[in-house]
DNA sequence: TTGTAAACCTACTAGTAAATAAGTAAATTA
DNA sequence: TAATTTACTTATTTACTAGTAGGTTTACAA
């Protein structure tokens, strides 16, 4: 299946808002690699909020796959391939889709920015629950309320690809597995 | 004493990088409140670049007599005082100086990158020392390995400034309450 | 065959960005 | 007191920004 121009577009404009930031990138960084005009990009994305919004609705129907295709694993496996997705994430020298919105957050229009409350508490709400399971099959230790350690979780892990920026390597894999280790048992 | 231009600049310069981002500014954002002419800011500042960097050199003057005024409290204290000074960020609806370079990190130049890495190694390491003082002192339980727990410390309480633009300000209390019951004995 | 809509392109506008050159007033130094 | 430096302003440049108006090609439907 052929990928289309608008679907190109925005998978560029994702990586270019994620590897520099909303503000960082414009849209001759995506026609010129994509050999289209700039006027093309308008056609689809009449203005350049209407692109971060496909690029999170994006990420919303990525994430609905996702949880679905890991509904059947366990909470261990589940919460080690969420680990390795943002392993993945840091290797490609960018942040979390999250993060990257965050820190652009005063640069998002209304409609943006519920759309991105909307993803981030679905990730929230699907690490709780898998922090529920774990301690009730006994894979995961109790440390604390269920939230506040998925809020941890997600905080240190995506934390983690923009500190790895400024110092080093392995400071990421340290953190990834310093959360395994403090939930495991 | 009153305050130079030029200290004007930095800290409204600083102001706006970490509320909106560094490629989210302008000099005009910094002229026109400080009634002077754009031309102004270049004389102080030659490249935006040489603004980035004056704002990280101050920042490690600032973490410099921070750390000094510091070094008589005991650790439990420090880690306190830390904490609730990333309170009062998160109350200004900034983000800290490490994660709002981070993000930005490929819209520096390589002599601004150095002079964060420096800033960042500053607060890891005395981060590091805090908690290592805490166990030999027994204030603090063992967890794992002080860099990597001052790591853990570090990202969970920066990306929680980040993340509670997202959700909610209760997320941010949360998280910087089980930063304190984890380590605390 | 004609009509129509999707997916572009050409050409342009208005605004803003960082940066610079040249000039000026006031303070400092020789 | 003359020379120089500091801290600016005025005026301009170059380059890029998002966004738009209108024309063209292609494919498919009536």
């Amino acid at each position: 299946m052929a990928t289309s121009t608008r679907e190109k577009i925005i998978q560029l404009g994702d990586d270019l808002l994620r590897r520099q930031g909303f503000n960082a990138f414009s849209y001759a960084d995506i026609s010129k690699p994509l050999q289209i005009k700039n006027a093309a990009i308008h056609y689809h994305f009449p203005s350049k909020q209407d692109l971060a919004f496909a690029i999170a609705q994006w990420h919303k129907d990525i994430f609905d796959r996702f949880s679905q295709k890991m509904a059947t694993k366990e909470p261990k496996d589940r919460l080690k391939t969420f680990l390795n997705f943002y392993h993945s994430i840091h290797l490609s020298e960018k942040v979390d889709i999250i993060s990257a919105f965050a820190t652009d957050w005063y640069s998002l229009g209304p409609n943006v920015q519920t759309e991105v409350q909307e993803f981030t508490e679905l990730v929230i709400e699907w690490l709780t629950e898998l922090i529920q399971e774990g301690l009730d099959l006994g894979q995961f230790q109790k440390i604390q309320n269920t939230r506040t350690t998925a809020l941890r979780v997600l905080s240190s892990i995506f934390a983690s690809t923009q500190l790895v920026r400024i110092t080093s390597d392995q400071d990421f894999t340290r953190v990834k597995n310093s959360i395994l280790e403090e939930l495991l048992n």
